[in-house]
RNA sequence: GGGUAGGUUGAGCAGGUGGUGAGCUCCGCUGACUGUAGAUCAGCCGUCUUUCGACUGUGGGGGUUCGAUUCCCUCCCUGCCCA
């Protein structure tokens, strides 16, 4: 086994990344949200942190100035995409993935874990690592953790994410999620091995599935390595919030005295991360808010509307009132109705700015509330608004 | 005026040469989306009905027939050609 001693670069040895806690949780237990700063390469992270996710080295829809407005403080790129196109040598050739998408701030990759499961029949496991078939032009690829590692290396991101293999929720017995959750413990002593960069922090991965024991195993295993921070995977998929939290709540704890960050991975929605943050996570990314924007939704303090819907045909008022993003500076609900009808193109980057501004507001309110003390109040009235029975149509508006 | 091709559910079409035309694509309406094979996908989209189902509907009117979108008569409308 390899020990933080043995590595050079990680937080431990003050090397490419350092968290420090600017608020731990409170001892009384009352929450364990906790306000930190991570410190990248490319720039200071204020934790609790939402990482907008740029899959193909794009957050889609935005140009960097767009993000910056939007107040973004890391976005995640992801490492399968990349390596299929444009090729991460051709990157690292053209100067690493920052100088190539204009990105000056921190940058997170994921490994392509995901891809196991999203890719669903296009790939193959097996102790060896993954094959996986270009969803682009059907090529087969063999991909090891050492591959993962390496093309994470060459695209230069500031934090690099061990091959993993998630487990979908549905359909699966705990022999599988127990042979996946071995597996990806396997993979991650080998991308400790192959990672070679001190400037690039590594981040190891907790599966488990919705099994406590095999959360909680896996969550010591991980925790055990030499690795700058802990990711807790396979927890966007079909299972319930309260399956979440209940495996949060067997994770953490064990984290109680481990000084590192813990990354939740692919949550978003307001309600999830307020719940995680509360469970004592501290970095989260997720297509939600960019997706669902596109696709015409848009977030509000007390609810969302869908822009499809006729009766913003007419409506002069802003999405949001008082909302600070582009969207809502200068343009009414019944334009961006009218573009999203006309399939303009506008309509994409304006949406997706402003359900990224929200979301990133929520997320500094909740750091304020943290720092203020009164977080679990915020957690208290978010519940009570959402239990509340005045909103007679659903989650609208 | 003559010739010719047409008129199908909001639009554009398919089909149908005597045996029950509600099929497609747009548009429209609604929903979904969580480490992005997603500016995508799903449902609905003649009327009534929660469903099952019932009814209406092939430009209008008439005729032949057990039965007409199909055959006949007549009228209207549209495109093109010729005067």
């Amino acid at each position: 086994m390899i020990t933080a001693s043995q590595r050079t670069g990680t937080a431990a040895a003050g090397g490419p990344l350092s968290f420090t806690l600017s608020r731990p949780a409170p001892a009384d237990g009352s929450t364990r949200a906790r306000l930190g700063h991570l410190s990248t390469p490319h720039g200071e992270v204020a934790t609790p942190v939402f990482m907008p996710v740029g899959t193909n080295a794009t957050v889609k829809a935005l140009d960097p100035d767009d993000l910056h407005e939007v107040g973004a403080q890391i976005i995640l790129a992801n490492t399968y995409h990349l390596y299929l196109r444009p090729g991460h040598q051709r990157i690292e050739r053209l100067g690493g993935l920052h100088r190539f998408m204009a990105w000056d701030r921190p940058i997170l990759t994921d490994s392509g874990g995901f891809q196991v499961v999203s890719l669903g029949e296009l790939r193959a496991v097996d102790d060896e690592g993954v094959t996986f078939r270009s969803h682009l032009d059907g090529s087969l690829h063999h991909f090891t953790p050492e591959h993962a590692i390496a093309v994470q290396q060459a695209l230069g991101s500031d934090i690099a994410v061990c091959l993993d293999q998630p487990v979908p929720p549905h359909a699966s017995t705990r022999a599988a999620v127990a042979e996946a959750t071995q597996r990806t413990h396997e993979w991650a002593e080998r991308c400790l091995a192959a990672h070679r960069r001190p400037e690039q922090a590594l981040f190891g991965i907790v599966q488990g599935g919705l099994e406590e024991d095999l959360r909680a195993e896996s969550t010591r295993v991980i925790a055990s390595l030499p690795f700058d921070g802990i990711c807790i995977g396979g927890l966007a998929g079909d299972e319930t919030p309260a399956q979440r939290r209940a495996a949060l709540d067997v994770c953490v704890p064990l984290l109680a005295e481990d000084p590192r960050p813990r990354y939740l991975m692919g949550l978003g929605s307001p309600a999830d991360l307020l719940d995680a943050v509360d469970a004592g996570i501290d970095m989260f990314d997720s297509v939600l808010p960019a997706r669902v924007a596109r696709n015409g939704t848009l977030w509000l303090p007390d609810g969302r509307i869908n822009l499809r819907n006729s009766r913003f045909l007419d409506d002069p008022a802003p999405v949001q009132e008082g909302c600070r993003c582009r969207a809502c500076r200068s343009f009414s609900r019944a334009y961006l109705a009218h573009l999203l009808r006309a399939d303009e193109l506008l309509f994409y980057r304006l949406a997706t700015c402003h359900n990224l501004t929200f979301l990133i507001d929520f997320m500094a309110r909740i750091r304020s509330a943290i720092a203020e003390g009164t977080f679990p109040e915020l957690v208290r009235e978010h519940s009570a608004r959402r239990a509340s029975p005045i909103p007679s149509e659903g989650p609208a508006e």
